[in-house]
DNA sequence: CAATTATTTTAATTGCGATTAAAATAATTG
DNA sequence: CAATTATTTTAATCGCAATTAAAATAATTG
C-alpha cells in the first residue's frame, strides 16, 4: 500500500498549491485571486493547476476540508492529552490558534461556503457542525466537573469559534503579532470559562440538562 | 437645505438595494451573487441598479461603509449613555450584536476589502482602525479605573471583534436564536473583563504604560 | 538509451456577468 | 395637459477569467 514516489510528489506539490490559494485568498479576497495569481505565486501557469484539480471549485473546497480538518485535529489531539476539560480547552484554544496564525500553512477564511457544489457544501458543514458539537460537549464537560462555569454552550461556542477564525482578517504574518496572539488568545478566550462565586449570579439560567443536551443536530 | 422627495425616494431606494446586497453577499457567498440575483430581490432588472450606483465596486463599498458605520454608532452611542468602562463595554456589546443580527439590516461580512479600489479600500480601512482604537480606548480606561481587568488591549479587541463579526456567519435569521444571542452574548463577550484577584496571576505581564499607549496606528 | 509516464505550456475557446446606450415607461411639475 | 425629469427596461457589447485540447518538455523506468 505504500505510496509511489510520483504519487506522494502529487499530493506535496497540490498541498503547496493550496496553500498557495489560501494565502491569495486571504490576502487578495476571493474574488480579488484568479487562478493566474495562485498559479503565479508557484511559478506555474494557470492551465498547470489542473493537473492537480478539476476546477477552482474544487480547489475552494480542499482548502476548505484542509481548514475543517486542522480544527478537528487541533481539538483531537488536546482531547487525548488528558486533564480537565478548562485545560482541555485552553490546550486547544492556543493550538487552533497557532493553525489559524499559518502554522504549518495559512488557513483559508471560508466565506464562499455557498458557492461549493451541494455535494461539496454538505461535507464543510457537516465536518464544521461536528467540530461545534464536539466543542460544545467539551464545555459541557467542564461545566458537570465544575471546571467551567456555566454558561450557553452554543452561543459560548460560537463566540470562540468567530475570535478565532477571524484572525487571519487581522493578521498579516508580522512575528511579533504571531507571538503576541499565542501568549494572549487562550488566555482571553478562557479567562470568561472561570468559575467564580461572585461573579455568577446568572448562572441559575443555564440548567445544565437545557443548554447540554448533546451533540447539535 | 431640505432634501427634495426625489432625493429622499433615491437615497431610499438605494438604501434597500444595499440591504438587499448585503443579504445576498452574506447568504450566497460574494462570488455566488451576481447583480441580476441583488436587483431580483427587489423586483428589478439588472441594469437598474446602475441608476443608483457607478458600478459593482462602489455597491459593495457602500456595503462596508454602513457596516462600518453601524460599529463606530453603537460605541459612540453607548459612550454617549456614561457609566464605567465595563458597563458601557457591555452596552456596547448589545448594540453591535442587534446590528450584526441584522437590525436595521443585514450587515456585510467584509470579506471583499482587498478587492476594492484604492481609494475606497483606504477608507473602510482607516474607519475599521479607528473603530477598533476607540474600543481599545475605553478598554484602558477600564483597566484605569479598575472596572475591568488588565489585559492585552489590542488582543482583546481583537477577538471580541472577530466574536461579533463573525456572527453573520452562523445566524440565519431565526428569531429564538436572535434573542439568545442578545440574552447571551454580551454576558459572554464581558465575563473574561472582570477583574477578579484570584486569576490574575498574569496581570503584571500588562503594564498598563505598555498596552495602552494611545490610539493604534 | 529507448520507451513510457508525468508535468507544464501554448494557444484557443468559451461563457458568464458586468457594463453601456438607447428606448420606454412612470412620476412630477408648471 | 404638456413638458420635464426620474426610473426602469431592452438589447447589445465587452472583457476577463475559467476552461480545454494538443503539443512540448521533463522525469522515470526497464
Amino acid at each position: 500500500m505504500a505510496r509511489t514516489a510520483a504519487q506522494n510528489r502529487f499530493t506535496l506539490q497540490r498541498d503547496r498549491m493550496l496553500r498557495a490559494a489560501a494565502q491569495c485568498f486571504n490576502h487578495k479576497g476571493f474574488s480579488g485571486t484568479s487562478l493566474k495569481d495562485i498559479a503565479g505565486q508557484l511559478g506555474l501557469t494557470d492551465a498547470a493547476l489542473y493537473y492537480y484539480v478539476r476546477d477552482k471549485e474544487e480547489l475552494v473546497y480542499l482548502c476548505y476540508l484542509k481548514a475543517a480538518e486542522l480544527g478537528r485535529t487541533a481539538l483531537e489531539a488536546t482531547n487525548a492529552e488528558g486533564g480537565n476539560a478548562y485545560e482541555r480547552v485552553r490546550r486547544y484554544l492556543k493550538r487552533h490558534a497557532q493553525f489559524m496564525l499559518g502554522e504549518p500553512g495559512p488557513v483559508a477564511i471560508m466565506s464562499e461556503i455557498p458557492s461549493l457544489k451541494t455535494e461539496h457544501r454538505e461535507v464543510i458543514l457537516r465536518l464544521s457542525r461536528e467540530h461545534s458539537a464536539r466543542f460544545e460537549a467539551l464545555l459541557c464537560k467542564g461545566i458537570d466537573e465544575g471546571s467551567i462555569a456555566p454558561c450557553d454552550v452554543r452561543m459560548t461556542g460560537n463566540a470562540i469559534m468567530g475570535a478565532l477564525n477571524w484572525i487571519p482578517k487581522w493578521h498579516h504574518g508580522d512575528p511579533a503579532v504571531t507571538a503576541q496572539v499565542l501568549a494572549t488568545f487562550p488566555d482571553i478566550l478562557s479567562r470568561g470559562l472561570v468559575p467564580i462565586a461572585g461573579i455568577d449570579s446568572n448562572a441559575d439560567s443555564f440548567a445544565a440538562d437545557a443548554v447540554c443536551g448533546g451533540l447539535k443536530p
